[in-house]
DNA sequence: CGTATATGCAACCAGGAGGTTGCATATGTC
DNA sequence: GACATATGCAACCTCCTGGTTGCATATACG
C-alpha cells in the first residue's frame, strides 16, 4: 500500500468529519444516538434554534452519509447511520498506523545513519 | 454514565472534526503522517497554496491539538499529536457504544411491549 | 370541508473561513 | 555588514455557513 493511495482515501473523509465538526449537529447526532430515530419536531424540541435549521443541520449530516431519513405520514423519521461512524474511526485508525509507521522509519534511519 | 455526561464529553469534540474537515488540513496531517516532522516551506511545496495559507491551517491543527510545532534556527518545525488522534477515535467509540445501547433498548421496548 | 400539525422551500443577512498580497523581522552564510 | 532564506503579522477580499423569517404544501382529524 502506497502512501498516496491512502492519502486518497483519506482525503474522503473530510465531508465527513466537516459534518461532525459543528456542536449543534454533533448535539443532534448525540440525541439520535441515545433517543433512537425521532422526527424534526422532537429533535427542535432542546434544540436552541428554529425547526428549519435543525433542518439544514440534518441535511448536513445526511450529505455525509451520517444519517437518513423516511417519511411517516405528515412526519419525518431521521435515524443514524453507524456504519459511516466505523468507516471514520477506521480512517483515523489509518492516521494512526501511518504515524506509527513513520515514526519506525524515522527510527531506522537514525540507526543507519 | 448517564447520556448527558457522556454527550457533554462528546460535544467537546466538535473543534477537533472541524479542524480535521478540510481538505487541505487533512492533506497537511496526512503529510505529516508520511514523511514526519516538516518545515512551514517543506509543507507548502506540494500544496496548491501560499505559505501564509499553509501557516493558518497549521494554527487551525494546533488549535484542535493535533499537532504542534518548535523553532528550529530560523524555521519552525511541525509534527503531529497522534495522542489527540487516539481520543477523536475514542468519540467516534462513544457514538457507537451509545448507538448499540439504544438498539437494545429499543429491542426491550418491542419485547416488553 | 375546515382546522391544526409537520414539513418544504426560498429569500435574506451577519459573521467567519480561507485565500491573497505586502511588508516586517529573525536567522544562517559569506 | 550584506544578502538570502524562513517566518510572522496585518490588511483586505470573496464566498460559504449558520441562522432567521415568511409563506406554501402535505397530512391527520373532526
Amino acid at each position: 500500500m502506497r502512501a498516496s493511495a491512502s492519502q486518497a482515501r483519506l482525503i474522503e473523509a473530510a465531508p465527513v468529519f466537516a459534518a461532525l465538526g459543528d456542536p449543534a449537529r454533533l448535539t443532534l447526532v448525540s440525541r439520535l444516538c441515545s433517543e433512537g430515530p425521532l422526527s424534526i419536531v422532537r429533535l427542535t424540541e432542546g434544540a436552541q434554534m428554529s425547526r428549519q435549521a435543525v433542518t439544514k443541520h440534518l441535511n448536513a449530516l445526511s450529505d455525509a452519509g451520517l444519517v437518513h431519513s423516511e417519511r411517516s405520514g405528515r412526519e419525518r423519521v431521521w435515524q443514524l447511520r453507524p456504519r459511516r461512524i466505523d468507516e471514520v474511526r477506521r480512517y483515523l485508525d489509518q492516521i494512526s498506523l501511518q504515524w506509527d509507521a513513520a515514526l519506525d522509519r524515522l527510527r531506522d534511519l537514525v540507526e543507519d545513519g
